[in-house]
DNA sequence: ATTTGCTAGTGTATTTTTTACACTAATAAA
DNA sequence: TTTATTAGTGTAAAAAATACACTAGCAAAT
Protein backbone atom coordinates (compact mmCIF):
# COMPACT_ATOMS: atom_id res chain seq x y z
CA UNK A 1 0.00 0.00 0.00
CA UNK A 2 1.07 3.37 -0.85
CA UNK A 3 2.46 5.64 2.00
CA UNK A 4 0.06 8.58 1.85
CA UNK A 5 1.13 10.56 5.17
CA UNK A 6 2.97 12.98 2.69
CA UNK A 7 -0.90 14.21 1.97
CA UNK A 8 -1.60 14.68 5.58
CA UNK A 9 -0.23 18.21 6.19
CA UNK A 10 -2.76 20.91 5.58
CA UNK A 11 -5.50 22.16 7.19
CA UNK A 12 -8.99 23.79 6.72
CA UNK A 13 -11.18 26.79 8.11
CA UNK A 14 -14.46 27.87 7.54
CA UNK A 15 -15.33 31.33 6.88
CA UNK A 16 -18.71 32.90 7.17
CA UNK A 17 -20.27 35.59 5.01
CA UNK A 18 -23.84 36.83 7.41
CA UNK A 19 -25.80 39.17 5.27
CA UNK A 20 -28.04 41.89 7.26
CA UNK A 21 -30.19 44.68 6.18
CA UNK A 22 -30.65 47.99 7.81
CA UNK A 23 -31.26 51.55 6.40
CA UNK A 24 -31.70 50.24 3.13
CA UNK A 25 -28.42 48.94 3.03
CA UNK A 26 -27.12 45.39 2.69
CA UNK A 27 -24.45 44.84 5.11
CA UNK A 28 -22.32 41.89 5.88
CA UNK A 29 -20.81 41.08 9.41
CA UNK A 30 -17.22 41.73 9.76
CA UNK A 31 -14.80 40.90 12.69
CA UNK A 32 -11.30 42.80 13.22
CA UNK A 33 -8.92 40.07 14.25
CA UNK A 34 -7.19 39.89 17.15
CA UNK A 35 -4.50 36.92 15.46
CA UNK A 36 -1.86 36.65 13.41
CA UNK A 37 -1.66 36.71 10.41
CA UNK A 38 -3.56 39.77 9.48
CA UNK A 39 -3.45 41.08 13.01
CA UNK A 40 -5.93 44.14 13.06
CA UNK A 41 -7.54 43.65 9.89
CA UNK A 42 -11.01 43.35 9.22
CA UNK A 43 -12.11 40.28 8.14
CA UNK A 44 -14.61 37.35 7.72
CA UNK A 45 -15.82 35.07 11.14
CA UNK A 46 -13.97 32.20 10.41
CA UNK A 47 -11.24 29.75 12.14
CA UNK A 48 -10.01 26.58 11.22
CA UNK A 49 -11.83 23.08 11.74
CA UNK A 50 -11.02 20.67 14.55
CA UNK A 51 -10.14 17.22 13.20
CA UNK A 52 -13.46 15.48 14.75
CA UNK A 53 -15.79 18.19 13.91
CA UNK A 54 -17.84 18.47 10.28
CA UNK A 55 -18.07 21.42 8.26
CA UNK A 56 -21.04 22.20 9.08
CA UNK A 57 -20.79 21.95 13.25
CA UNK A 58 -17.37 24.20 12.27
CA UNK A 59 -19.13 27.17 10.77
CA UNK A 60 -21.88 26.91 13.22
CA UNK A 61 -19.30 26.86 16.64
CA UNK A 62 -16.90 29.37 14.92
CA UNK A 63 -19.62 32.35 13.90
CA UNK A 64 -20.72 31.92 17.62
CA UNK A 65 -17.16 32.14 19.20
CA UNK A 66 -16.29 35.10 17.20
CA UNK A 67 -19.67 37.28 17.15
CA UNK A 68 -21.74 35.49 19.51
CA UNK A 69 -24.29 34.99 16.95
CA UNK A 70 -26.13 31.30 17.12
CA UNK A 71 -28.76 29.37 16.16
CA UNK A 72 -28.05 30.79 12.55
CA UNK A 73 -29.10 28.54 9.46
CA UNK A 74 -25.75 28.58 7.02
CA UNK A 75 -25.78 27.15 4.42
CA UNK A 76 -22.32 26.16 2.49
CA UNK A 77 -21.33 28.12 -0.90
CA UNK A 78 -18.02 26.76 -2.30
CA UNK A 79 -14.22 26.39 -1.39
CA UNK A 80 -11.09 28.76 -1.54
CA UNK A 81 -7.48 26.77 -1.79
CA UNK A 82 -5.09 28.94 -3.56
CA UNK A 83 -1.87 27.30 -2.52
CA UNK A 84 -0.30 30.41 -0.73
CA UNK A 85 -3.82 32.06 0.77
CA UNK A 86 -2.55 31.42 4.36
CA UNK A 87 1.43 32.05 5.35
CA UNK A 88 1.01 29.64 8.16
CA UNK A 89 0.80 26.71 5.21
CA UNK A 90 -1.58 25.02 3.19
CA UNK A 91 -5.16 26.10 4.13
CA UNK A 92 -8.23 25.66 2.18
CA UNK A 93 -11.01 27.18 3.32
CA UNK A 94 -15.24 26.33 2.77
CA UNK A 95 -17.38 29.62 2.65
CA UNK A 96 -20.69 29.89 4.32
CA UNK A 97 -23.49 31.83 3.88
CA UNK A 98 -26.63 33.01 5.61
CA UNK A 99 -29.00 35.85 6.39
CA UNK A 100 -30.65 37.34 9.35
CA UNK A 101 -32.33 40.19 10.99
CA UNK A 102 -29.71 42.58 12.38
CA UNK A 103 -32.38 43.70 15.38
CA UNK A 104 -33.02 40.00 16.23
CA UNK A 105 -29.30 39.53 17.38
CA UNK A 106 -26.83 40.80 19.81
CA UNK A 107 -23.19 41.03 18.23
CA UNK A 108 -20.77 39.87 20.70
CA UNK A 109 -17.19 40.19 20.00
CA UNK A 110 -14.81 37.18 21.54
CA UNK A 111 -12.30 34.69 20.97
CA UNK A 112 -10.07 36.05 18.30
CA UNK A 113 -12.12 38.88 17.47
CA UNK A 114 -11.54 42.42 18.86
CA UNK A 115 -14.39 43.59 17.47
CA UNK A 116 -17.50 42.57 15.20
CA UNK A 117 -19.68 44.75 13.12
CA UNK A 118 -22.25 45.16 10.12
CA UNK A 119 -20.31 47.07 7.44
CA UNK A 120 -21.71 48.19 3.96
CA UNK A 121 -21.20 45.68 1.20
CA UNK A 122 -20.92 48.38 -1.08
CA UNK A 123 -18.18 49.88 0.80
CA UNK A 124 -16.34 46.70 2.23
CA UNK A 125 -12.27 46.84 1.02
CA UNK A 126 -9.33 45.67 2.56
CA UNK A 127 -10.04 42.58 4.10
CA UNK A 128 -7.89 39.61 5.24
CA UNK A 129 -6.95 36.57 2.85
CA UNK A 130 -8.99 36.58 -0.06
CA UNK A 131 -12.04 37.43 2.07
CA UNK A 132 -13.14 39.83 -0.55
CA UNK A 133 -13.20 37.34 -3.06
CA UNK A 134 -15.11 34.85 -0.75
CA UNK A 135 -17.38 37.90 -0.32
CA UNK A 136 -18.16 38.83 -3.96
CA UNK A 137 -18.71 34.84 -4.13
CA UNK A 138 -21.69 34.83 -1.71
CA UNK A 139 -22.93 38.10 -2.88
CA UNK A 140 -23.28 37.21 -5.85
CA UNK A 141 -24.99 33.58 -4.75
CA UNK A 142 -27.27 35.77 -2.61
CA UNK A 143 -28.49 37.86 -6.19
CA UNK A 144 -29.51 34.15 -7.42
CA UNK A 145 -30.99 32.96 -4.39
CA UNK A 146 -33.19 35.89 -3.67
CA UNK A 147 -35.15 35.37 -7.17
CA UNK A 148 -35.94 31.11 -6.34
CA UNK A 149 -36.30 31.31 -2.57
CA UNK A 150 -37.86 34.18 -0.70
CA UNK A 151 -34.97 34.79 1.45
CA UNK A 152 -35.63 38.62 1.29
CA UNK A 153 -37.79 37.71 4.36
CA UNK A 154 -35.03 36.31 6.45
CA UNK A 155 -33.13 40.05 6.30
CA UNK A 156 -36.56 42.14 7.71
CA UNK A 157 -37.81 42.45 10.77
CA UNK A 158 -41.41 40.52 11.85
CA UNK A 159 -43.23 43.92 10.30
CA UNK A 160 -42.84 45.22 7.51
CA UNK A 161 -44.51 47.18 4.82
CA UNK A 162 -44.26 46.35 0.70
CA UNK A 163 -41.95 49.23 0.31
CA UNK A 164 -39.14 47.82 2.73
CA UNK A 165 -39.44 44.55 0.99
CA UNK A 166 -39.51 46.33 -2.37
CA UNK A 167 -36.04 48.51 -1.23
CA UNK A 168 -34.73 45.28 -0.02
CA UNK A 169 -35.04 43.37 -3.13
CA UNK A 170 -33.41 46.44 -4.72
CA UNK A 171 -30.75 46.23 -2.81
CA UNK A 172 -29.60 42.73 -3.44
CA UNK A 173 -30.22 42.84 -7.65
CA UNK A 174 -28.57 46.35 -7.10
CA UNK A 175 -31.65 47.58 -9.57
CA UNK A 176 -35.21 49.29 -9.49
CA UNK A 177 -38.50 47.72 -9.73
CA UNK A 178 -41.94 48.82 -10.93
CA UNK A 179 -44.14 49.31 -7.95
CA UNK A 180 -47.26 48.32 -8.96
CA UNK A 181 -45.56 45.13 -10.75
CA UNK A 182 -43.58 44.43 -7.40
CA UNK A 183 -46.94 44.34 -5.69
CA UNK A 184 -48.65 42.18 -8.07
CA UNK A 185 -45.88 39.59 -8.08
CA UNK A 186 -45.39 39.34 -4.25
CA UNK A 187 -48.90 39.36 -3.30
CA UNK A 188 -49.78 36.44 -6.12
CA UNK A 189 -47.39 34.43 -4.09
CA UNK A 190 -49.41 34.20 -1.08
CA UNK A 191 -46.47 34.13 1.26
CA UNK A 192 -47.62 37.29 3.03
CA UNK A 193 -49.77 37.62 5.46
CA UNK A 194 -51.51 41.24 6.00
CA UNK A 195 -51.61 42.23 9.79
CA UNK A 196 -54.18 44.78 9.30
CA UNK A 197 -52.13 47.79 11.04
CA UNK A 198 -50.32 50.16 9.66
CA UNK A 199 -46.99 52.75 10.43
CA UNK A 200 -47.21 55.11 12.95
CA UNK A 201 -45.08 58.32 13.08
CA UNK A 202 -44.92 58.78 9.51
CA UNK A 203 -45.58 62.12 7.95
CA UNK A 204 -47.74 60.87 5.12
CA UNK A 205 -50.27 58.04 4.01
CA UNK A 206 -48.85 54.82 6.81
CA UNK A 207 -48.57 51.90 4.97
CA UNK A 208 -50.04 48.75 5.99
CA UNK A 209 -47.47 46.02 7.58
CA UNK A 210 -47.16 42.29 6.78
CA UNK A 211 -45.89 39.38 8.19
CA UNK A 212 -44.25 36.87 6.39
CA UNK A 213 -46.15 33.19 6.01
CA UNK A 214 -43.49 30.59 7.72
CA UNK A 215 -46.11 27.69 7.22
CA UNK A 216 -47.58 28.30 3.86
CA UNK A 217 -43.37 28.75 2.27
CA UNK A 218 -42.65 25.29 3.58
CA UNK A 219 -45.83 23.99 0.92
CA UNK A 220 -44.31 26.11 -1.32
CA UNK A 221 -41.06 24.87 -1.18
CA UNK A 222 -42.19 21.65 -1.96
CA UNK A 223 -43.20 22.99 -5.79
CA UNK A 224 -41.25 25.92 -6.12
CA UNK A 225 -40.68 29.63 -6.01
CA UNK A 226 -40.84 32.48 -8.11
CA UNK A 227 -39.63 35.25 -8.47
CA UNK A 228 -39.54 37.27 -11.15
CA UNK A 229 -39.18 41.21 -12.40
CA UNK A 230 -37.53 43.60 -14.77
CA UNK A 231 -36.25 46.61 -13.65
CA UNK A 232 -37.93 49.99 -14.42
CA UNK A 233 -37.05 51.88 -17.39
CA UNK A 234 -38.95 54.62 -16.89
CA UNK A 235 -36.16 57.10 -15.59
CA UNK A 236 -33.75 55.89 -17.97
CA UNK A 237 -35.29 56.83 -21.20
CA UNK A 238 -32.49 56.97 -23.34
CA UNK A 239 -32.04 52.82 -22.82
CA UNK A 240 -32.85 50.70 -25.35
CA UNK A 241 -33.87 47.35 -25.33
CA UNK A 242 -31.12 45.72 -27.36
CA UNK A 243 -30.95 42.08 -26.71
CA UNK A 244 -33.63 41.56 -23.87
CA UNK A 245 -32.38 37.88 -23.28
CA UNK A 246 -33.96 36.28 -20.24
CA UNK A 247 -33.36 33.07 -17.86
CA UNK A 248 -36.14 31.89 -16.66
CA UNK A 249 -37.20 28.35 -15.08
CA UNK A 250 -40.38 26.35 -14.25
CA UNK A 251 -40.74 24.09 -12.03
CA UNK A 252 -44.03 22.55 -11.32
CA UNK A 253 -45.16 20.36 -8.61
CA UNK B 1 1.60 33.72 19.22
CA UNK B 2 -0.69 30.01 19.16
CA UNK B 3 0.49 27.37 18.07
CA UNK B 4 -1.67 25.78 15.01
CA UNK B 5 0.41 22.67 14.20
CA UNK B 6 -2.34 20.32 15.87
CA UNK B 7 -4.39 21.56 12.92
CA UNK B 8 -2.18 20.85 9.89
CA UNK B 9 -2.83 16.96 9.84
CA UNK B 10 -5.81 16.76 7.44
CA UNK B 11 -5.65 16.21 3.63
CA UNK B 12 -8.16 17.08 0.69
CA UNK B 13 -9.03 15.66 -2.31
CA UNK B 14 -10.72 16.28 -5.85
CA UNK B 15 -13.23 14.18 -7.05
CA UNK B 16 -14.90 14.54 -10.82
CA UNK B 17 -18.37 13.90 -11.87
CA UNK B 18 -17.99 14.09 -15.50
CA UNK B 19 -21.17 13.54 -18.08
CA UNK B 20 -21.78 12.06 -20.86
CA UNK B 21 -25.07 11.48 -22.70
CA UNK B 22 -25.55 8.16 -24.93
CA UNK B 23 -28.30 6.29 -26.59
CA UNK B 24 -30.98 8.68 -24.86
CA UNK B 25 -29.56 8.17 -21.50
CA UNK B 26 -27.65 10.12 -19.20
CA UNK B 27 -23.83 8.47 -18.16
CA UNK B 28 -21.65 9.53 -15.78
CA UNK B 29 -18.05 8.68 -15.70
CA UNK B 30 -16.46 6.31 -12.95
CA UNK B 31 -13.41 4.21 -12.63
CA UNK B 32 -12.69 1.25 -10.86
CA UNK B 33 -10.11 1.85 -7.60
CA UNK B 34 -7.21 -0.01 -7.67
CA UNK B 35 -6.15 0.82 -4.28
CA UNK B 36 -7.14 1.01 -0.95
CA UNK B 37 -9.79 2.25 0.85
CA UNK B 38 -12.48 0.52 -1.38
CA UNK B 39 -10.12 -1.31 -3.38
CA UNK B 40 -12.14 -2.73 -6.96
CA UNK B 41 -15.13 -0.89 -5.69
CA UNK B 42 -16.66 1.52 -8.58
CA UNK B 43 -15.87 5.70 -7.87
CA UNK B 44 -15.54 9.04 -8.79
CA UNK B 45 -12.19 10.19 -11.05
CA UNK B 46 -10.60 11.50 -7.92
CA UNK B 47 -7.46 12.14 -5.44
CA UNK B 48 -5.16 13.72 -3.39
CA UNK B 49 -4.37 17.67 -3.98
CA UNK B 50 -0.98 18.05 -3.64
CA UNK B 51 0.71 20.69 -1.25
CA UNK B 52 1.60 22.96 -4.00
CA UNK B 53 -1.37 22.69 -6.20
CA UNK B 54 -4.62 24.75 -6.56
CA UNK B 55 -7.82 22.81 -6.39
CA UNK B 56 -8.53 23.39 -9.81
CA UNK B 57 -5.33 22.39 -11.28
CA UNK B 58 -5.69 19.43 -8.85
CA UNK B 59 -8.98 18.26 -10.56
CA UNK B 60 -7.73 18.86 -13.96
CA UNK B 61 -4.69 16.52 -13.23
CA UNK B 62 -6.46 14.13 -11.61
CA UNK B 63 -8.79 13.41 -14.04
CA UNK B 64 -6.52 13.23 -17.17
CA UNK B 65 -4.43 10.67 -15.04
CA UNK B 66 -7.21 8.57 -13.70
CA UNK B 67 -8.74 8.45 -17.17
CA UNK B 68 -6.59 9.77 -20.18
CA UNK B 69 -9.51 12.74 -20.40
CA UNK B 70 -8.10 16.22 -21.00
CA UNK B 71 -8.83 19.69 -21.98
CA UNK B 72 -12.03 19.46 -19.79
CA UNK B 73 -13.88 22.58 -18.18
CA UNK B 74 -14.73 21.62 -14.76
CA UNK B 75 -16.45 23.66 -12.47
CA UNK B 76 -16.66 23.29 -8.58
CA UNK B 77 -20.18 22.09 -7.25
CA UNK B 78 -19.54 21.71 -3.46
CA UNK B 79 -17.42 20.45 -0.88
CA UNK B 80 -17.84 17.41 1.45
CA UNK B 81 -16.42 16.96 4.71
CA UNK B 82 -17.79 14.49 7.09
CA UNK B 83 -15.23 13.36 10.17
CA UNK B 84 -15.14 9.99 8.77
CA UNK B 85 -15.42 9.55 5.45
CA UNK B 86 -11.84 8.65 4.63
CA UNK B 87 -10.34 5.74 6.64
CA UNK B 88 -7.72 7.52 6.31
CA UNK B 89 -7.80 10.15 8.68
CA UNK B 90 -9.55 13.67 7.83
CA UNK B 91 -9.63 13.78 4.29
CA UNK B 92 -12.32 16.74 2.47
CA UNK B 93 -13.13 16.49 -0.92
CA UNK B 94 -14.14 19.18 -3.05
CA UNK B 95 -16.65 18.22 -5.83
CA UNK B 96 -16.32 19.07 -9.76
CA UNK B 97 -18.58 18.76 -12.56
CA UNK B 98 -18.22 18.41 -16.41
CA UNK B 99 -20.48 17.08 -19.50
CA UNK B 100 -18.66 16.38 -22.44
CA UNK B 101 -19.38 14.52 -25.92
CA UNK B 102 -18.67 10.96 -25.15
CA UNK B 103 -17.42 10.56 -28.95
CA UNK B 104 -15.39 12.93 -28.80
CA UNK B 105 -12.92 11.83 -26.20
CA UNK B 106 -10.96 8.44 -25.54
CA UNK B 107 -11.11 7.01 -22.35
CA UNK B 108 -7.57 5.61 -20.58
CA UNK B 109 -7.86 4.66 -17.50
CA UNK B 110 -4.42 4.34 -15.48
CA UNK B 111 -3.00 5.16 -12.13
CA UNK B 112 -4.98 3.87 -9.48
CA UNK B 113 -7.86 3.06 -12.02
CA UNK B 114 -8.16 -0.20 -13.50
CA UNK B 115 -11.23 0.30 -15.48
CA UNK B 116 -12.72 3.62 -16.55
CA UNK B 117 -16.42 3.14 -17.99
CA UNK B 118 -19.22 5.43 -18.45
CA UNK B 119 -22.24 4.19 -16.58
CA UNK B 120 -26.28 5.18 -16.83
CA UNK B 121 -26.54 7.58 -14.17
CA UNK B 122 -29.90 6.28 -13.15
CA UNK B 123 -28.38 2.51 -12.67
CA UNK B 124 -25.26 4.01 -10.56
CA UNK B 125 -24.89 2.27 -7.17
CA UNK B 126 -22.31 1.09 -4.21
CA UNK B 127 -20.30 3.51 -5.10
CA UNK B 128 -16.54 3.95 -2.88
CA UNK B 129 -16.55 6.69 -0.26
CA UNK B 130 -19.93 9.13 -0.28
CA UNK B 131 -19.24 9.41 -4.00
CA UNK B 132 -23.42 8.45 -4.29
CA UNK B 133 -23.86 11.89 -2.39
CA UNK B 134 -21.52 13.87 -4.25
CA UNK B 135 -23.32 12.19 -7.50
CA UNK B 136 -26.61 13.10 -6.20
CA UNK B 137 -25.07 16.90 -5.15
CA UNK B 138 -23.90 17.36 -8.97
CA UNK B 139 -26.96 15.99 -10.83
CA UNK B 140 -28.93 18.15 -8.84
CA UNK B 141 -26.92 21.26 -10.11
CA UNK B 142 -26.80 19.63 -13.47
CA UNK B 143 -30.61 20.09 -13.13
CA UNK B 144 -30.57 23.35 -12.58
CA UNK B 145 -27.61 24.39 -14.79
CA UNK B 146 -29.43 23.72 -17.95
CA UNK B 147 -31.94 25.94 -17.59
CA UNK B 148 -29.92 28.98 -17.10
CA UNK B 149 -27.23 27.97 -19.51
CA UNK B 150 -27.20 25.91 -22.91
CA UNK B 151 -25.05 22.77 -21.22
CA UNK B 152 -27.20 20.57 -23.72
CA UNK B 153 -24.77 21.16 -26.57
CA UNK B 154 -22.04 20.19 -24.83
CA UNK B 155 -23.41 16.72 -24.54
CA UNK B 156 -23.96 15.94 -28.17
CA UNK B 157 -22.19 15.34 -31.15
CA UNK B 158 -21.68 18.48 -33.32
CA UNK B 159 -24.48 18.00 -35.40
CA UNK B 160 -27.77 16.65 -34.06
CA UNK B 161 -31.45 17.14 -34.64
CA UNK B 162 -33.87 18.68 -32.62
CA UNK B 163 -35.14 15.71 -31.40
CA UNK B 164 -32.33 14.63 -30.25
CA UNK B 165 -31.43 17.38 -28.13
CA UNK B 166 -35.24 17.29 -27.18
CA UNK B 167 -34.31 14.02 -25.30
CA UNK B 168 -31.31 15.17 -23.94
CA UNK B 169 -32.97 17.65 -22.23
CA UNK B 170 -35.91 15.14 -21.07
CA UNK B 171 -33.43 13.40 -20.25
CA UNK B 172 -31.59 15.11 -17.73
CA UNK B 173 -34.99 16.85 -16.73
CA UNK B 174 -36.36 13.92 -16.06
CA UNK B 175 -39.49 14.77 -17.81
CA UNK B 176 -41.24 15.01 -20.85
CA UNK B 177 -41.47 18.06 -22.83
CA UNK B 178 -43.91 19.11 -25.87
CA UNK B 179 -42.39 18.84 -29.22
CA UNK B 180 -43.82 21.78 -31.05
CA UNK B 181 -42.78 24.28 -27.76
CA UNK B 182 -38.97 22.62 -27.17
CA UNK B 183 -38.75 23.67 -31.21
CA UNK B 184 -40.17 27.39 -31.00
CA UNK B 185 -38.14 27.76 -27.56
CA UNK B 186 -34.52 26.26 -28.34
CA UNK B 187 -34.77 28.27 -32.41
CA UNK B 188 -35.99 31.39 -30.97
CA UNK B 189 -33.18 31.58 -28.64
CA UNK B 190 -31.22 31.61 -31.89
CA UNK B 191 -27.98 29.35 -30.64
CA UNK B 192 -28.61 26.68 -33.37
CA UNK B 193 -27.43 26.58 -36.90
CA UNK B 194 -29.14 24.81 -39.54
CA UNK B 195 -26.64 22.56 -41.86
CA UNK B 196 -29.23 21.92 -44.44
CA UNK B 197 -27.96 18.68 -44.19
CA UNK B 198 -30.04 15.45 -43.08
CA UNK B 199 -30.23 12.49 -41.33
CA UNK B 200 -29.47 9.19 -43.49
CA UNK B 201 -30.29 5.82 -43.27
CA UNK B 202 -33.39 6.20 -41.09
CA UNK B 203 -36.53 4.40 -41.96
CA UNK B 204 -38.85 7.89 -42.06
CA UNK B 205 -38.82 11.31 -42.90
CA UNK B 206 -35.19 12.33 -41.85
CA UNK B 207 -34.78 15.22 -39.80
CA UNK B 208 -32.90 18.13 -40.42
CA UNK B 209 -29.32 18.41 -38.40
CA UNK B 210 -28.10 21.62 -36.34
CA UNK B 211 -24.97 22.17 -34.64
CA UNK B 212 -24.24 24.75 -31.84
CA UNK B 213 -23.21 28.52 -32.72
CA UNK B 214 -20.76 29.45 -30.52
CA UNK B 215 -20.26 32.71 -30.93
CA UNK B 216 -23.63 33.42 -30.05
CA UNK B 217 -24.00 31.79 -27.64
CA UNK B 218 -20.47 34.26 -26.45
CA UNK B 219 -22.46 36.90 -26.52
CA UNK B 220 -25.50 35.22 -25.38
CA UNK B 221 -23.62 34.75 -22.21
CA UNK B 222 -22.90 38.55 -21.37
CA UNK B 223 -27.31 39.27 -21.23
CA UNK B 224 -28.37 35.65 -19.81
CA UNK B 225 -29.43 32.74 -21.51
CA UNK B 226 -33.57 31.06 -20.98
CA UNK B 227 -34.62 27.59 -20.76
CA UNK B 228 -38.06 27.37 -19.80
CA UNK B 229 -40.79 24.92 -20.71
CA UNK B 230 -43.66 22.81 -19.07
CA UNK B 231 -43.85 19.64 -19.18
CA UNK B 232 -46.60 18.29 -20.94
CA UNK B 233 -49.57 17.07 -19.39
CA UNK B 234 -51.12 15.20 -22.54
CA UNK B 235 -50.61 11.61 -21.18
CA UNK B 236 -51.43 12.22 -17.87
CA UNK B 237 -54.86 13.32 -18.15
CA UNK B 238 -55.81 12.85 -14.51
CA UNK B 239 -53.41 15.08 -13.46
CA UNK B 240 -54.93 18.37 -12.02
CA UNK B 241 -53.53 21.56 -11.65
CA UNK B 242 -53.30 22.09 -7.91
CA UNK B 243 -50.87 25.08 -7.36
CA UNK B 244 -48.66 25.79 -10.74
CA UNK B 245 -45.83 26.80 -8.52
CA UNK B 246 -43.07 28.39 -10.71
CA UNK B 247 -39.97 29.40 -10.15
CA UNK B 248 -38.39 31.99 -12.46
CA UNK B 249 -35.62 34.72 -13.18
CA UNK B 250 -35.13 37.27 -15.55
CA UNK B 251 -31.81 38.72 -16.22
CA UNK B 252 -31.13 41.70 -18.29
CA UNK B 253 -27.75 43.13 -20.27
C1' DA C 1 -47.36 1.35 -57.91
C1' DT C 2 -49.70 2.00 -53.69
C1' DT C 3 -50.31 1.76 -48.98
C1' DT C 4 -48.66 1.77 -44.30
C1' DG C 5 -45.98 3.16 -40.46
C1' DC C 6 -43.16 6.20 -38.63
C1' DT C 7 -40.87 10.39 -37.31
C1' DA C 8 -40.08 15.38 -38.90
C1' DG C 9 -41.80 19.58 -38.86
C1' DT C 10 -45.58 23.61 -38.91
C1' DG C 11 -49.93 26.78 -37.97
C1' DT C 12 -52.43 28.88 -34.79
C1' DA C 13 -56.09 29.81 -31.24
C1' DT C 14 -56.28 30.36 -26.41
C1' DT C 15 -54.66 31.45 -22.04
C1' DT C 16 -51.49 33.41 -18.91
C1' DT C 17 -48.02 36.55 -17.62
C1' DT C 18 -45.48 40.68 -18.07
C1' DT C 19 -45.01 45.37 -18.65
C1' DA C 20 -46.12 50.12 -18.49
C1' DC C 21 -48.31 53.94 -16.79
C1' DA C 22 -51.82 56.68 -14.94
C1' DC C 23 -54.77 57.01 -11.45
C1' DT C 24 -56.81 57.48 -6.36
C1' DA C 25 -56.03 57.45 -1.02
C1' DA C 26 -54.41 58.85 3.45
C1' DT C 27 -51.64 61.11 6.57
C1' DA C 28 -48.79 65.17 8.85
C1' DA C 29 -47.03 69.51 8.31
C1' DA C 30 -47.37 74.03 6.43
C1' DT D 1 -57.45 74.20 3.95
C1' DT D 2 -53.66 73.30 1.18
C1' DT D 3 -49.44 70.94 0.16
C1' DA D 4 -46.12 67.40 0.07
C1' DT D 5 -45.31 62.78 0.30
C1' DT D 6 -45.75 58.05 0.23
C1' DA D 7 -49.39 54.11 -0.09
C1' DG D 8 -51.92 51.60 -2.91
C1' DT D 9 -55.05 50.30 -7.31
C1' DG D 10 -57.04 49.64 -12.36
C1' DT D 11 -56.15 48.24 -16.58
C1' DA D 12 -54.69 48.26 -21.57
C1' DA D 13 -51.40 46.34 -24.51
C1' DA D 14 -47.75 43.29 -25.54
C1' DA D 15 -45.36 39.14 -25.04
C1' DA D 16 -44.92 34.48 -23.81
C1' DA D 17 -46.55 29.99 -22.82
C1' DT D 18 -49.57 26.26 -23.79
C1' DA D 19 -52.22 22.92 -26.26
C1' DC D 20 -53.33 20.45 -30.07
C1' DA D 21 -54.20 19.39 -34.72
C1' DC D 22 -52.28 19.46 -38.84
C1' DT D 23 -48.91 18.48 -43.08
C1' DA D 24 -44.36 16.38 -45.00
C1' DG D 25 -41.11 12.93 -46.42
C1' DC D 26 -38.90 8.68 -46.27
C1' DA D 27 -38.52 3.26 -46.39
C1' DA D 28 -40.61 -0.93 -46.09
C1' DA D 29 -44.54 -3.78 -46.77
C1' DT D 30 -48.22 -5.06 -49.81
Amino acid sequence: MTNFDGFFKSAFTVDNVIFGFDEGDLKVLLIKRGEEPYFGYWALPGHFVYQEEDLDTAAIRVLRELTGLNNVYLEQVSTFGAVHRHSFGRVITVAYCSLIKISNYTIQPSSIALQAQWHSVSKVENLAFDHIAILQACFARLKWLVRYRPVGFELLPPKFTLTELQHLYEAILETKLEKRNFRKKILSMDLLIDLVETQEGVAHRPARLYKFDRKRYQKFLAGGFSFELKETRKKDPQTKKISSSVAKINVRS
